[in-house]
RNA sequence: GGGCGCUUAGCGCAGCUGGUUUAGAGCAUCUGCCCUACAAGCAGAGGGUCGGCGGUUCGAAUCCGUCAGCGCCCACCA
């Protein structure tokens, strides 16, 4: 064996053993079920590092539950991401000179799944790399069969009770992709930009009205300007009419208390086309509405001597003939938040257009209760206030989009109006014939709706249709996985999906799709910035994986990533996971290496195995409790000291034989087990390594594995404490020795003399492996200690090294008098406390005891060390 | 503008319902070591008074108030 650990080859070897015999796959059976089902990424995509993040910490709590002997079951598959991948496909085809508006709706998604059969799926060969153990049998995509039926199904069944309707709106309009959005894909951003005093002549008058506003091309849209009615400032407009600016329209001046007095002049202008305040006021006082913009964001017919003209560049001309014509009161700088587009990020157009929406209080008075109430756990908690803020304030949901790429949209349009919602054309027929009487109608008469649907409607049947759930209700798969145990994502869609799937659960299955959200944080860079492909500050996780070892990359992304906490992510901490795995390498190489012998165990291994018994029991147990709370960077944390420091430090120190030499058989076979119940705790975060060991540990049979290798059994029962305790004094003794040899630079080779001060025993296995870790040459009981020796304090006891010739006089007073200082101010503070008759009185009792102890402990070293002073002066 | 959260060693963090030896690990730092498992290592050491102020209490990093800084979410002031 190599002294270096070699990931590489391994990883794949076993990666490959545990596909062919189906580790990964499940199938319902008479056990606990522990279901996952991913987040899907889009299908198109490449494996940022927050996937990484999200997929380890989902494996890892697989193969715990598949470990403690539940039937583990971890769904993969990707999603169709309408918008990103539409947006991809186009600017593939505009590369090759084809147009989208050039193509059929049939010839657009014929490439659109030649690129997804391209693209598609090398996220989930990423995640193989990681060792993610998905049952890839059950592999999703939103637009497969089962995926788009049940879709289909569900808009169906939630027209027919009402909660989808269709109708003319203000929508989020984004003007590059050209479709509406939801209020969720909507991103404000700090704009700093100008507010623009406008001069609106009073008709009739030789006076203006200033109104200040953000967008002044809109002005060709203007069709009313608004007062409050309680301003004087404004009093003098009333029942007036002014000019619009440039466009020579004259507009009547409406009074309604929605205008703020203290905003700019306090005069608003109404454009109720494109703006949704403006809009309301529109509806309220009837005002025409002039919609100026095309879809794409450019100037439409009705904007006159501005029409094609960007949007933007129409804001700069407009604003200079308006300073020509003298209609330009001034300009000021001016922040103001604007809408960009989540997918595109270019500023949405609020548009006037006619949209399918569903109806959203139904949802949200199912999906509350249940979070508030913490029977679906959220982690952290202080998401459930996010939570139930947006479920309370929440607006109905725009779920069509004017794209090709998605579900489309099953409504038929009638020759003579109106529409038939259905599950296919002939159904649509059947019922269109049924709805108007004539027979006469053909399938060549109705009109498909265009839209297709918002990714999102479909990912949020996901946790049911992977199982087939909406199509067969009740089937034993769907009556077998569901509820999911467990939800891994990331808190910036807990509206877009997390919120979205709990109302889904409730509607479609009458409970809640999980029973714990985990939301993980955003990886970002050393410098604190989020990781971004424009940036290219994201690293290629599989170049990592090449470098360390997905054991090791693993293990630096968990070390420092507590639910809800941002990550930092710098390679070092991939350094640090890689470097551990060669620590247990070595580990194993050391024991593998040994000759064992037929004789008795010494009294020194003794100690050691009864020791790292109980400490493996401790660990074990604060493991088990750490992944309760989901707290898997403390969980890891605690193995890895528990691997390098007790194991590897301590345990291995004491029992290891002296060169040459063989190991009594019993503490041998001990410490496999004991390396065997490390490697099994060690399994979900680093399976790779574990595995390897594992099976080169001990015989092993083809077929089996450490994934099934159940770690119930490692937790069980009570640790001594008593012995981790005495232990942990003798560890201090140590320090205090090798303290010693460190400061006075004596060699390890160079054996010394130990004495003991006053009451303390030693028991004779102690005393073995002091000699053995200290190399000493004898350990002495006395009364009075050597002159010039060197001493310390482990416990409450004073231990001293007789070294004639090397002690420094000075130095060592001046180490004893800091020690006793330090000593007395600790005593003094413990006498205050004892001191005070309140405390005494009102603390409960067994703290008061506590302290009469420290005052106790305290007082025999501080007694202990005047001692040493006094013999050295 | 509203809501939530954070502020503990150089860094990123843990410290739950106040009291468990005058604050804990990890990484980094410093010192000494190639002693045949591991220099991707071994041994040892230093470092914070818990953002500021005020309060409650016998006792506060831990509870309350307040100020400051940071972050996130939500929101139609043009």
């Amino acid at each position: 064996m190599d002294a270096k650990y070699n990931p590489t080859d391994i990883e794949a070897k076993w990666y490959q053993y545990w596909l062919d015999h189906k580790f990964f796959h499940s199938e319902p059976d008479g056990r606990e079920p522990y279901t996952i089902v991913i987040p899907p990424p889009n299908v198109t995509g490449v494996l940022p590092m927050g996937h990484m993040l999200n997929n380890t910490i989902q494996d890892i709590l697989v193969r715990r539950a598949r470990q403690e002997g539940k039937n583990a079951c971890w769904v993969p598959g990707t999603d169709h991401a309408s918008i990103a991948t539409e947006a991809k496909v186009v600017n593939k085809l505009a590369q090759q000179g084809i147009k989208k508006t050039d193509l059929s709706r049939e010839e657009f998604l014929e490439h659109a799944w030649d690129w997804t059969r391209e693209h598609g799926g090398i996220i989930l060969k990423q995640l193989r790399k990681l060792g993610a153990s998905c049952d890839w049998d059950r592999t999703g995509f939103t637009m497969d069969e089962v995926r788009s039926e049940s879709v289909i199904k569900v808009f169906c069944d939630l027209y027919r009770k009402g909660l989808i309707y269709r109708g003319v709106r203000m929508v989020n309009w984004d003007p590059k992709a050209l479709t509406a959005l939801s209020d969720e894909e909507v991103i404000f951003k700090e704009h700093h930009g100008k507010l623009y005093y406008l001069r609106y002549k009073v008709e009739g008058e030789d006076k203006y009205a200033i109104v200040a506003t953000t967008r002044p091309e809109t002005i060709m849209g203007d069709t009313a300007m608004c007062i409050n009615p309680n301003n004087e400032k404004t009093a003098w407009l009333k029942g007036k009419k002014v000019v619009v600016p440039l466009v020579g329209r004259v507009i009547p001046v409406i009074e309604d208390e929605y205008v703020d007095m203290e905003f700019g002049t306090g005069c608003l202008k109404v454009t109720p086309a494109h703006d949704v305040n403006d809009y309301m006021l529109g509806e309220k006082y009837n005002l025409p509405s002039i919609d100026i913009f095309n879809d794409n964001g450019t100037l439409s017919e009705a904007a006159g001597l501005y029409a094609s003209m960007d949007r933007f560049d129409c804001r700069e001309q407009i604003a200079k003939d308006l300073e020509a014509a003298g209609l330009m009161e001034k300009t000021e700088d001016y922040t103001n938040n604007v809408g960009f587009s989540e997918r595109t990020n270019v500023p949405i157009e609020p548009k006037l257009s006619m949209q399918w929406f569903l109806r959203m209080e139904h949802f949200a008075q199912m999906a509350l209760p249940p979070v508030m109430e913490d029977r679906l756990r959220f982690y952290p908690q202080k998401y459930k206030n996010t939570y139930k803020h947006w479920l309370e304030n929440i607006k109905d949901w725009c779920i069509s989009r004017q794209l090709w790429w998605g579900h489309r949209i099953p409504a038929w349009y009638l020759p003579e109006g109106g529409f038939i919602v259905a599950e296919n054309e002939a159904e649509a027929l059947r019922l269109a014939i049924e709805k108007t009487g004539n027979h006469a109608l053909t399938a060549a008469d109705l009109k498909q709706d265009s839209d297709c649907l918002d990714t999102w409607f479909s990912s949020w049947l996901w946790p049911i249709s992977l199982f087939d759930g909406i199509r067969n209700p009740g089937n034993k798969e769907i009556n077998y996985y569901y509820p999911t145990a467990d939800l891994v994502t990331g808190p910036d869609i807990i509206f877009f999906w997390v919120a979205r799937m709990i109302m889904a659960g409730y509607e479609y299955q009458n409970e809640m799709p999980f029973r714990n959200v985990y939301f993980t944080g955003i990886v970002r860079d050393k410098l604190g910035r989020k990781m971004s492909k424009s940036l290219g500050n994201s690293p290629d996780p599989l170049d990592l994986i090449e470098r360390f070892g997905a054991d090791g990359v693993r293990m630096g992304m968990m070390l420092s990533a507590p639910a809800g906490n941002d990550i930092l992510f710098d390679e070092s901490l991939c350094e640090q996971g890689r470097n551990f795995n060669n620590k247990i390498w070595n580990c194993f190489r050391l024991v593998k290496g040994w000759q064992t012998a037929d004789t008795d165990q010494p009294a020194y291994a003794r100690l050691a195995t009864d020791w790292f018994a109980a400490k493996l029991t401790e660990t074990a147990a604060e493991v088990e409790d750490l992944f309760k709370k989901y707290r898997l960077s403390e969980a890891l944390m605690a193995i890895y000291k528990l691997f390098w420091d007790e194991f590897s430090s301590w345990y291995l120190e004491m029992i290891k034989p002296a060169y040459g030499q063989p190991i009594d058989r019993c503490t041998y076979e001990l410490t496999l087990g004991y390396f065997d119940r490390l490697l099994r705790l060690l399994h979900p975060f680093m399976p790779f390594i574990t595995e390897e060991l594992w099976q080169n540990l001990q015989e092993r049979k083809e077929g089996e594995s450490i994934m099934f290798a159940a770690v119930g059994d490692i937790a069980c029962g009570q640790a001594d404490t008593v012995l981790l305790g005495s232990v942990e004094e003798l560890k201090q003794i140590i320090a205090g020795v090798r303290n010693i040899r460190q400061q006075r630079n004596i060699a390890p080779k160079e054996a010394l003399m130990l004495q003991v001060m006053g009451e303390k025993t030693l028991q004779a296995s102690e005393e073995q492996v002091l000699v053995k870790l200290c190399n000493l040459s004898s350990i002495e009981h006395v009364g009075q200690k050597a002159a010039g020796a060197a001493t310390f304090i482990a416990g409450v006891t004073e231990y001293a090294v007789p070294l004639d010739k090397f002690v420094n006089k000075d130095e060592e007073l001046k180490k004893l008098q800091a020690e006793l200082e330090h000593q007395e101010g600790f005593l003094r503070g413990v006498m205050a406390k004892l001191g005070n008759e309140r405390f005494v009185q009102n603390a409960k009792p067994d703290i008061v005891e506590r302290e009469r102890q420290k005052q106790h402990d305290a007082e025999s070293r501080i007694a202990a060390l005047k001692e040493s002073i006094a013999a050295l002066g």
